[in-house]
DNA sequence: CTATAATTTCAGTAATTCTTGAAACTTAAG
DNA sequence: CTTAAGTTTCAAGAATTACTGAAATTATAG
């Protein structure tokens, strides 16, 4: 199989990219190529199409799929492993926020509640802590809402992202009916809404 | 200067973390104590307290100043320069994010988008550019839409994220109103919304 | 200016990570 | 079972990235 330059520059872009994070070239490149296969390959049909010897494409695949991220078949008459990327590009991007919350954020947060727990013994200790107890609040925050929103099946998520930052103004609604309700120069327009949404 | 064991653990444990994306340990070691740390820093103090040499550390706060992540002051009657983090979590999580953006993000969607202006030639290009299509539209919502709620001010982003996904209910809500109005078995509590929020 | 403190650059070395071919292992067809 | 195709593991070499000390540069005090 040879790639069209298509395809090609779709693969080494992603490899490059790969190498940014803390995935390595290889694994960037097939993932990338099983992305924009319209088939299933197998093993031997990426190390050629991608140059890379047999046994670096298993570590590949054995990477990828410990991040979940691809699925494997085998086709009827066909011994070998076949491996895809999802079709639906909703699912890839909540798998792989899940693993790397799993990976990165997890750990982190499970560092900074231990260092959140012992009684400081000097100043520097205490400022330190404080630091910490912000990051952590930060960080629990933000990926718990994330999570939730993240959660949401794709036709929500798609809106609710189309909204954009007029969420935004629905808070400051909500605030307003809340401490004391609204002005009489401001009237509700019929439906009980702000004109924005 | 010696680091105290609470320090030390937050310091090792970002080093680490950070050779999980890009960064290297000794960026992230520097960076977690700076973040730690009650006053800003020279560094010599910094190749002391992580125990690498001078040059290292000159490279490692020229790095963190490409990603803004840092402020560097002079203290009065002292020409060495002195680094500090920013005060403010969020700044930093904004500044974080707005850098990544900058270099994984726009990199790749710059490359999506002149893949989709070549016209295939053949069934596979025709379905590679319908995958490219999916993975740039849902990356350029995701990200637009998180630019706009990254800009919020603290507070705001604060209530949004506490809210958590009861913004989708709010969409349920909004699209029953839109779809024909509300039933009414379902009368509109007063204030003119939902009981949730 | 001059002297010296502070910082950066850079080329060489160290350390890590990647890649490979060969061998070991697994699986299923016959 | 036996055999061979398919896959993974592993140890060694290749490539990349990180780190250092020395030299060069920059800045400022006197």
């Amino acid at each position: 199989m040879n790639l069209t330059p298509l395809a090609q520059s779709f693969v080494l872009h992603f490899g490059e990219m790969g190498s940014r994070w803390g995935i390595n070239r290889t694994v960037g490149q097939i993932y990338a190529l099983l992305f924009v296969s319209d088939k299933p390959l197998n093993a031997d049909e990426i190390a050629e199409a991608l140059a890379f010897s047999r046994s670096n494409v298993s570590m590949g695949l054995k990477e990828l799929d410990s991040w979940r991220l691809i699925r494997l078949q085998h086709l009827p008459g066909d011994r070998r492993e076949y491996f895809s990327a999802p079709e639906d590009v909703w699912a890839i991007f909540r798998t792989l926020a899940d693993e790397r919350r799993k990976r990165e954020i997890d750990p982190t947060l499970s560092m900074l509640r231990d260092a959140l727990l012992v009684a400081p013994t000097n100043p520097q200790d205490a400022f330190a802590q404080k630091r910490m107890g912000d990051m952590h609040e930060l960080i629990e925050l933000v990926t718990d809402w994330f999570s939730d929103v993240q959660r949401l099946d794709e036709q929500t998520l798609r809106q609710l992202m189309k909204l954009g930052a007029k969420a935004q103004k629905f808070l400051e609604f909500k605030e307003k009916l809340g401490l004391g309700g609204r002005k009489a120069a401001e009237p509700l327009p019929a439906g009980g809404l702000p004109a924005e949404f």
